[in-house]
RNA sequence: GGGUGCAUAGCUCAGCGGUAGAGCGCCGCCCUUACAAGGCGGAUGUCGGCGGUUCGAACCCGUCUGCACCCACCA
């Protein structure tokens, strides 16, 4: 199939019998990609004298590979990038890879142990080195599926957070921000996961309903005793206090006292604390300030002592026979213990609550008191609110800006230390006395005795954070950052609005000056199966993209999820719809391969209105209009919108249509002929580029071949001309009615579509009678012969076509549909009286909802006629 | 506990005040020389329930039910 596939020249084809009667993606996809990029289509000129438009890419996870959801992200930024680019934008889409801390370390982790091995057997260095030498390999396979996908990026701009030039900007804004004393270390209870060994944000725990046991254990004795209950009994361990209300008259005469906490002989205080509620279980709490962050706020309020009881692996560190044991084991331990001083009042009961788990790897979070670097969220976050609120960024779909505002207005700072090898390491340098240095990239670390660097790293967030600048050249004032900064848009799924785009919004606010690091926020939703279900490797409905785009082509895999990519809304996918948009693909392959075959051409002018037909007037409204269409869903990021609005115009209207009914007109040859064939070549040259920003390969393939241009990548974005033509596009439809309405009648006479017909067509009176012959054509009839006689008479859209079907048998079903048919007419045409002769609804509706219904009734009227026509028609 | 969104054809979704739509699936006929990855024709909906506003409601308002998600976090 494919030994008749020419490499293109890049001249025109003139010879048709080049394109194979099937499109073969496999045999151009690689080739022209590689084209494109030799070209440097894609590479973006900072010198350049063209208006910028600039997106960067949401930087894949460097260890990972891409999924459906890349894919979809994908074909959205290079959809909107390749129309910019056509519309002669100097365009940058900016490649590059996240090193993504914690999922990265744990990868390699997890491949460290399947070799015997670990991170602390290798070492810092070695471990790191490692990291990078994967790196380098997982990244290859990324940057081959985004060629696999025609992701028209600028390879030469290609960046990773981990190159020294962005290594750079975080340690610059690392400094800036300490220096403004927007990072500052505390001591506080963070999100500990004891499997990560690191501290994580809150934003990156995810919690869940997990199902627990409440325990309810008495402290103290005889009336100064109290009950507490808690689903983490082995924190009781590190119990420093009892809280409750100020106004809880039951507790009153215990607070300021001491109670007597079992297991462990030591006495701890009552305390009243406003947090406490009295309706909730017995109104009394045990505190634990280092293991829990409430507890550590009642803590702090009351000067309470913080005392830790396990370690980061969340092992019992408390001296004492739990000593040793895991959260969980120390947990029934000290159950058990309770239990046998008779110190637990209510047994265990099942008790359902929402419980931390690490979004990386599921493990429980423990919290924990631990020393930790943060960014006072506050200032920054009022900017980059302010910068939405007064429209200086906008967000699509705007219901979307709820979501942001809810993060961006609750102020929470943000725990930036991991304890992590891979990462940025945290810039600050600690000396013997106790000095703290923060160390900006111009300057020398302190050296000698006793200083040392701080061994964390930073948040993966925060290096993504500055990524529509740190890509280009910040803290460098380069000529890249002054062109394609701001960005224009940002395009990534609704998902990752806190992680990411809040932290872009506020480093790149204060980084910048107040300038915005994009104008618009485009949400798109997540990808989900056919059945609109969540995509996860246990339910086994994950989908790679590469063994779609094997088996269909990237065409149809882009186009598929263009179609479904309705703002904000996740996007459901099955094979079946990728199967479709394939066809589609092959679809516009053939139309363009019959218009070869039939010398479509572009070459000169389009001939004045007054050379085209009706038909030639039609389809170039359409087309016209069709543009229009297609650049009002861009500019409103409406993706599935305008590909279902190109799939319509080029398969119902151009290649259903158009083709079939310029076939009569190219037989008939002649300067008819010739205007045809420049007006499909003329159609075909703008939907081949109305499609390409979605459908890349085949419209290039088809394009250059049509046209004998260089490339529709650098090909002009096409522009509604504004001609329209109603009239003629009236005329087309009551010739698509008339065929329709015969091909209707012949199918449920059960005539064989190639039996030819006698027919008279009576097109006198009509605007038709110019396409008697295309009507003809297509409903195979033959002309009226002698000894024609009519037994169906069908006047339809003013037209008469008598048909002579003596051979034709039961006429009971055209009857009973004529009757159905009938019966609407006459329901819609008394409906429609009805509201005209209503007085208020003339008063209050709207002339042009009058007319519509004048035009209704007269519509219905006009059914009826012809219906009673034809049922007397009929023999 | 707070918030957002969604319930429309078998499935997945558009439509968001004036004749119920698309893709896929389904049924029937056809290899009509661009395409069977195709052509032609067809069937299918008390637009979640109940109220209200309106001349008119899938669409606006209220309410109920059911689902999804986000945030906060419950000792």
């Amino acid at each position: 199939m494919t030994e008749n596939t020419q490499p293109p020249a890049d001249g025109p084809r003139s010879a048709p019998a080049d394109l194979p009667t099937q499109y073969t993606p496999a045999d151009v996809e690689e080739r022209l990609y590689e084209r494109w990029v030799e070209r440097g289509y894609f590479a973006a000129d900072a010198a350049s004298g063209k208006d910028a438009y600039t997106i960067v890419i949401p930087p894949p996870n460097v260890y990972g590979s891409l999924h459906i959801g890349h894919a979809f992200e994908h074909t959205l930024i290079d959809a909107l990038t390749r129309r910019k680019r056509m519309q002669g934008f100097e365009t940058l889409w900016q490649p590059g890879m996240d090193h993504a801390g914690i999922a990265t370390q744990n990868a390699v982790e997890r491949q460290l142990a399947a070799e015997g091995t670990s991170r602390h057997d290798l070492g810092r260095d070695a471990f790191v080195e490692r990291v990078w030498r994967w790196k380098a390999e997982s990244g290859g396979q990324i940057q081959g599926q985004m060629r696999r996908l025609g992701d028209g990026v600028d390879w030469s701009r290609d960046r990773f957070t981990m190159d020294e030039g962005l290594s750079r900007a975080v340690q610059t804004i690392f400094k800036r921000l300490y220096d403004d004393g927007l990072i500052y270390r505390a001591e506080r209870i963070i999100n500990w996961c004891p499997r990560c060994l690191t501290a994580i944000s809150d934003i990156e725990v995810a919690y869940q309903e997990d199902d627990g046991e409440l325990v309810s254990i008495r402290y103290g004795e005889g009336e100064d005793s109290v009950v507490v209950a808690t689903t983490r009994a082995e924190t009781m361990l590190g119990d420093t206090a009892v809280a409750v209300h100020p106004d809880d008259e039951r507790y009153a005469h215990l607070v300021g006292r001491t109670v007597e906490l079992p297991l462990t002989g030591r006495s701890i205080p009552v305390v009243a604390d406003e947090h406490v509620d009295p309706e909730f279980g017995t109104g009394a709490v045990k505190v634990t300030p280092a293991h829990d962050p409430n507890d550590f706020e009642i803590g702090r309020r009351h000067g309470l002592p913080q005392l830790t009881v396990m370690d980061e692996r969340a092992v019992i560190t408390a001296p004492g026979p739990f000593q040793g044991l895991d959260r969980l084991e120390a947990r029934s331990a000290v159950v058990g213990a309770l239990r046998a001083e008779g110190r637990i009042v209510a047994e265990k009961r099942p008790y359902q609550h929402s419980v931390g788990h690490c979004s990386r790897c599921q493990t429980t979070i423990e919290p924990r008191l631990s020393m930790q670097w943060w960014v006072k969220v506050g200032p920054l976050a009022k900017e980059a609110g302010d910068a939405v609120r007064d429209g200086r960024v906008t967000i699509h779909p705007k219901e979307m800006s709820s979501r942001y505002f809810e993060w961006v207005d609750n102020l929470h700072d943000w725990c930036i230390s991991r304890q992590l090898w891979w990462g940025h390491r945290i810039p600050v340098w600690y000396g013997p006395g106790g000095e703290v240095r923060c160390v900006g990239p111009e300057e020398e670390p302190p050296s000698g005795p006793g200083w040392h660097q701080d061994t964390d790293v930073l948040d993966t967030w925060f290096s993504s954070g500055l990524w529509p600048f740190s890509t280009l050249g910040w803290p460098e004032r380069t000529a890249s950052l002054e062109k394609f900064y701001p960005n224009s848009v940002l395009v990534t799924g609704y998902d990752i609005l806190f992680f990411w785009v809040a932290r872009m919004m506020m480093f790149g606010l204060y980084a910048m000056d107040g300038a915005p690091p994009f104008r618009t926020i485009a949400l798109h939703g997540m990808v989900r199966d056919q059945f609109g279900k969540k995509m996860s490797r246990s339910f086994g409905n994950v989908i790679n993209p590469l063994e779609w785009m094997d088996a269909y082509g990237s065409d149809a895999v882009r186009f598929t999820l263009a179609r479904g990519a309705n703002p904000g809304v996740d996007v459901p996918v099955g094979e079946d719809w990728v199967q479709a948009s394939r066809n589609f693909a092959n679809k516009v392959w053939n139309a363009t391969r019959f218009a070869l075959l039939n010398g479509a051409t572009v070459e000169g002018p389009l001939p004045g209105a007054e050379e085209l037909s009706a038909t030639d007037r039609w389809v170039l409204s359409r087309l016209n209009a069709t543009i229009a269409e297609v650049d009002a869903y861009y500019d409103d990021y409406q993706f599935a919108k305008l590909s279902d609005a190109l799939f319509h115009f080029a398969w119902d209207e151009v290649f259903d249509w158009y083709v079939e009914l310029s076939k009569t007109t190219f037989a008939a040859g002649g300067r008819p002929a010739e205007v045809s064939r420049r007006v499909l070549g003329e159609v075909l040259d703008v939907t081949l580029r109305l499609l390409h920003p979605v459908m890349p390969f085949v419209t290039e393939e088809l394009w250059t071949t049509l046209t004998g241009g260089e490339s529709v990548v650098v090909a002009d974005w096409p522009a509604d001309s504004g001609f329209r033509d109603l009239a003629a596009e009236e005329e087309i439809d009551a010739v698509r009615q008339l065929v329709t309405e015969v091909r209707r009648f012949r199918a449920d006479q059960g005539l064989q579509p190639g039996q030819r017909v006698p027919a008279a067509l009576d097109l006198a009176g009509t605007r038709l009678g110019a396409h008697e012959e295309a009507v003809r054509a297509l409903l195979r009839l033959q002309p009226a012969g002698e000894g024609f006689h009519a037994t169906a008479t069908l006047p339809v859209a003013g037209a008469t076509v008598a048909l002579d079907l003596s051979g034709a048998i039961d006429f009971e079903a055209e009857r009973k549909r004529l009757a159905k048919d009938l019966a609407a007419a006459e329901k819609e045409l008394a409906q429609t009286t009805a509201k005209l002769g209503n007085e208020s609804f003339l008063a209050k509706a709207p002339a042009p909802v009058v007319d519509k219904i004048r035009v209704r009734q007269d519509t219905a009227r006009a059914d009826i006629e012809r219906i009673r026509t034809q049922l007397a028609g009929l023999p």
